[in-house]
DNA sequence: ATAGAATGTGCAACCGTTTTCGTAAATGCG
DNA sequence: CGCATTTACGAAAACGGTTGCACATTCTAT
């Protein structure tokens, strides 16, 4: 019913194969031949069939991608766009397409990708730091199938390509960045500590405090949902406690948005009375009022360094695997302050006890 | 080398036709043999060949989306990512996946288009709204190859099924909340004229001014991009009129954030001294300062319901072309305020000339 | 008991490519 | 000019499924 090459083999007077190197460009085909058969796939208006492609060749020119199920918090957070974004671009320049699934539980999405993989779809996965990963990571290890992980994955990190952040170095300056100013009193709100970015971060934000000699208080570090509400708990608590942070580290805007508004409900003024340093930095961050001092982690390169890699791991299969560190940058906004410094050993008489 | 149909059937003892009908779940097979099939394919941990598959069947369970490119300025906005996670619900729900590929530029994305459909790679595409479109459908319909477009259609929207607002109804109804608030000076920021959105605006607030006996004036009318920028310029040029509007409809949460800052900044109090309403209530609205009065559209449903309908054309080829309705609904929030009405022949002096 | 229908399964063609292998013609070399 | 390469292309076998048709049973009705 369509055209097929051998419509196009037998307009070009040819054999299909012939017209099938063609569209290989291989190089033992004269350019006399070649002309006549492109006049030909012109004339027919030929496009080759992929899945005939694919299955003889056994290769697709697409990468897959498991997307958070539509209830998935994730799919809230402007992060999953920035990094689809990245990893479109960098198939787009490589001439991949992407191939998308979902699944609406762990298990679900692990017969997503065992269909797309042993369904031949898909020729590398990339993979969105989550939970299930474990036994896909496995998985996809046992069949040696193509893969990178974006973020660090939570065991073998240094068997497995992955491209991430620093995220203990970015911590660790954004807490300095407060100490700079004079700040003592710093809290940590994080996401899940069964996420790699919350741990690195935490221990990024404690290098920093025993660097400076800053005992690290317990009630300081507080753990939410990568969500606006979030957020918004995690400041309820901090400022009933006695001894209030004068200053906060968030690893994430849209939760540094909740703490903001929180904030203000309670009357509490940014950056006069308590300054906040948040992580990622997208759009939103200069949008807020303030404006967010922001760790930009540029979340685009992750996704576009991730596919890159992919790729060239999918063409060859030898490729060492590779830890990529994306760098970041605190980006200066207007929701942090100076405080004059406590001496230390004020802030020991306030009940702030080594950890 | 991976385990094929004829693995399962040597082991099971049947034909391979027998195995891809136990697949299929076709009705002529007994009980017992399904049961033996089946038996056979766990142990082998089988897994059918999904380009064989589509090669031979002629279809790919995969519906296919071309994304805006990454530097699109539609890629910034929430609404993309909102609309996606509908159509990821929408094929997930029916067991399809998806397929996903990019242009940098209309020729680009045309020709990614016929790659898809000639390719084979998808039994439908998901369109949306954009400039392309019109080579694009006509290209599909001459094919007759399943599509449903997001928006309204530019040309033979009634041949063409889609799902949409009703953007007038849905724009008159907030101008007229403006209207009922006591506002009489009202301007519009909008988008491109190119896109229907738009232009059905525009339509529903020339409506309600009409409705209202509110003469229509040239300068309260603005169009810039659907970003935070476009809403900023917008405001400028509002603000350097001698009659100042009251209150702005904007039709996008996005601008309106652009709105409120630029306000902001030139120390104009929202809902005081002007009212806002916006539109589509993504996640933003309700985190500006003030909160926005925001009309939802249902931007998950938009992507829900145009993959259901597609999934209904591929399908059912005879399915009849439909236009879909997605409800709106206006969420007030605080960035609205009441306003003794100027009586209208006041404004006519006050330079109103009626369009 | 037997024609005819219903049921269960196998055979083989086909889906549209890629790719290995082979061969004829063209070329290089002494 | 004869022989060994090289070059340009074709034949045919995969790739891994689906499906129309034929055939053998078993069941139902007469």
């Amino acid at each position: 019913m369509a055209v097929t090459i051998r419509d196009v083999a037998k307009l070009a007077d040819v054999a299909p194969s012939t017209v099938s190197r063609v569209i290989a460009n291989h190089s033992r085909i004269s350019e006399a031949t070649k002309r006549k058969v492109k006049k030909a796939m012109e004339q027919l208006g030929y496009h080759p069939n992929q899945n005939a492609r694919s299955l003889a060749s056994q290769s697709t020119q697409t990468i897959g991608l498991v997307m958070p199920s539509s209830g998935d918090v994730v799919f809230q957070n402007p992060f999953f766009s920035m990094v689809l974004q990245g990893i479109s671009e960098g198939s787009h320049k490589n001439k991949y397409a992407m191939y998308l699934t979902t699944g609406k539980s762990d298990v679900e999405t692990f017969e997503a990708v065992i269909r797309m993989v042993q369904g031949k779809r898909v020729d590398g996965l990339i993979l969105l730091n989550s939970k299930v990963e474990d036994k896909l990571i496995s998985y996809l290890r046992r069949r040696d199938f193509p893969f990178v992980v974006i973020g660090k994955p939570f065991k073998d990190a240094e068997e497995i390509t992955h491209v991430d952040n620093d995220n203990v170095r970015a911590m660790r300056e954004a807490t300095e960045y407060l100490i700079d100013y004079g700040h003592r009193k710093i809290a940590f709100i994080g996401g899940s500590l069964e996420l790699m970015v919350t741990v690195d971060r935490l221990d990024g934000y404690k290098q920093a405090l025993n660097k400076a000699n800053i005992p690290i208080k317990n009630e300081y570090i507080l753990h939410g949902e990568f969500l606006r509400e979030g957020g918004q708990e995690a400041v309820s608590e901090l400022m009933a406690l006695e001894q209030r942070p004068t200053s906060l580290v968030v690893v994430d805007d849209l939760m540094a948005l909740g703490v903001l508004s929180t904030l203000d409900e309670l009357g509490v003024k940014v950056p006069e009375e308590i300054s906040v340093v948040s992580f990622n930095n997208v759009l939103l961050s200069e949008m807020s009022k303030p404006p967010l001092t922001s760790m930009d982690i540029n979340i685009f390169d992750l996704g576009y360094q991730a596919t890159r890699s992919l790729i060239e791991i999918i063409e060859n299969r030898a490729e060492p695997t590779k830890r990529i560190i994306i760098p970041h940058k605190l980006v200066e906004r207007q929701s942090c302050s100076h405080q004059v410094p406590l001496p230390l050993d004020e802030l020991k008489e306030d009940g702030f006890e080594n950890l």
